[in-house]
DNA sequence: TCCGTCGGGTTGATGTGTCAACCCGACCCG
DNA sequence: CGGGTCGGGTTGACACATCAACCCGACGGA
């Protein structure tokens, strides 16, 4: 609470630590799918969301509160993704269009999700082990509710003052 | 090894958490960043890195091994840095000029230092508290070890066949 | 009815990251 | 000397993310 500011040295470290394995797994996870499946995470994130949707089919806004993308995040990327042929967005007689997977974006990820999996199993899963790996679990839940909490919905939408 | 690449419902669901944690524990931090200092995280790390060698200057290389970063991507991010003047490219008589931080820079640096190291504790350190800290460390360590020593070099460098 | 505003969505400009190609001096081997 | 090739570094093209601005239909007063 009153303390300072500054993290003392094993504080650091983990942290630092910490960083570091961030950075290694995502960009090894990441070289990987964009190597042999040519999917960037963004592309794998949509599609995976878009697959266990039974219908194959959802809404933007559904899949940005999913992804927690900003629209126009997610605007510009299904547009690529549309030119590659991964999704499709049906313009259906309500007033706003679907996005519905296709059958290469289908394919795609049928394709590249086990070795994905199996890389998440090796790197992460396997090296913390059930009991560690439940710890961080938590502490994760816990991270995520303090920082929501803490900036309850008053940090993204530019609060200035009050009223 | 033999296991199947599929992940169980809880460690599916402790990597999610780790992702969702991930992602809003870094895009808080950058937000503040940005928009209190006008600093990008990536803005942040050379200047943590230039500020903490004493001589205040160092080689592109030695600031591509302390960031991982790959050369072309730290040759930009300077050339745009110095055009906003927190770094200065210095073509002393040596071979290839030294990085060094500016006034502008180091003022910065040293002006939202501090705001960043509380959000860490805050959100981070706290929240682990000490044991669980110390825990995440170990395991983030071996990680980067097992990562590393899974693809010593042979990731990155596109190594076709030996020799 | 008119106006404000809100939610879902697109667009364009700009900043950032990645890849592949290149430059150049150093070094090695022949 | 002539040619590899290696390390440090730059460049250009392209993919991607972010921000602010906008479009438009729906809803809610007054």
């Amino acid at each position: 609470m009153s303390k300072e500011p500054w993290l003392d040295d094993d504080e650091q470290k983990a942290w630092r630590s910490y960083l570091l394995m961030n950075r290694t797994l995502e960009t090894h996870l990441e070289r990987h799918l964009q190597r042999e499946f040519g999917l960037s995470k963004s592309d794998f994130e949509i599609l995976v969301n878009l697959s266990e949707s039974q219908s194959g089919r959802m809404r933007a806004f559904e899949l940005s509160r999913a992804t927690q993308w900003e629209k126009s995040r997610l605007s510009h990327h299904l547009s690529r993704m549309e030119k590659r042929g991964l999704i499709r967005k049906e313009s259906c007689e309500a007033r706003y269009p679907e996005i519905a997977i296709t059958e290469e974006g289908m394919a795609a990820i049928k394709e590249c999700a086990p070795a994905h999996a199996a890389r998440v199993r090796e790197f992460f899963v396997d090296v913390f082990g059930p009991d560690r790996l439940a710890v961080l679990g938590e502490v994760s839940d816990e991270i995520v509710e303090t920082i929501t909490a803490h900036c309850d919905n008053d940090c993204p939408p530019e609060v200035s003052g009050q009223s």
